[in-house]
DNA sequence: ATAGTACATTTGTACCCACAACTATTGTAA
DNA sequence: TTACAATAGTTGTGGGTACAAATGTACTAT
């Protein structure tokens, strides 16, 4: 059977899907979802410095409307701190917890082996490969 | 910067959502969402022979538990009909309506353009490369 | 100062989806 | 026949998410 583009785009689709079932499976006991597992990567990327929601969007894998209401169950779990920016009020500023920080260090190894196990059926090279060929498609 | 599983995994959510995005722009002036228009796809297979909501779920990219809900919009706008089956009365029969038919047929040439769209940037031998390496990840 | 405009975030509305509980039907075995 | 289990599908609940409208804030020109 030949391979057009329908065959390449229907396999990215049951790839995600692949992806989001380990991913997913691999938070379940932390009781929080991929997009508030990322949301928190990112302000651990801040190392300190405070982040504004429009920050976080730019950088999150799929751009959302509503990262605030995301943002607002890491708040109530206590992993995320919010609050106003003195110089320009209309500006929020984002903090990471400790207990976010300790969260994401439980968390990380658990990630890593889920990612480990999605890609185990590919060599070091055909990674790369991957890598790249998917990076052409996302432009 | 050396590629490994994360590097991939994110690569895959990134395409994904470019994919969505796509697709879900080509789909929405007729108001169907993706999952609308794969289950019809899906009934126009069978040729007349009538679906069971089993059959119609194994088939579908990502296997959902509520497929009645999307059957449920389809047959609000007509292109879907459901029946009990009478043999076993606990089945249903699900066909694709002739108004079904010809929306498939209208949104057929748009679909494809978007998938060429996407994947335009792959020589036919890079699409086959990268079907076969997705097709490792889906075991 | 004041009005108009652009920006940052929040809220409202309407879907979409997973999971679990539920109803209805059929099969089966004492 | 009756009781119990298995099967097919639906519904309730609790989230998640997109899009648009609303709010609050800051900047700009008059």
């Amino acid at each position: 059977m030949s391979v057009g583009p329908k065959q390449v785009v229907i396999s990215i689709l049951e790839t995600n899907c692949k992806v989001l079932e380990v991913l997913g499976h691999a938070l379940k006991p932390f009781e929080i979802s991929l997009q508030q597992f990322n949301v928190l990567r990112i302000l651990r990327g801040q190392k300190g410095v405070a982040a504004n929601l429009s920050t976080v969007q730019e950088r999150m894998v799929n751009r959302m409307s509503n990262t605030t209401r995301i943002i607002d169950k890491l708040i109530d779990k206590e992993y995320v701190e919010r609050s106003i920016c003195k110089n320009n009020r209309r500006k929020i500023e984002l903090f990471i917890t400790e207990e976010g920080l300790s969260l994401l260090k439980k968390v990380d190894p658990i990630v890593d082996q889920a990612e480990a196990e999605i890609t185990q059926e590919l060599k070091s090279s055909e990674q790369e490969q991957l890598f790249s060929l998917l990076k052409k498609i996302n432009v």
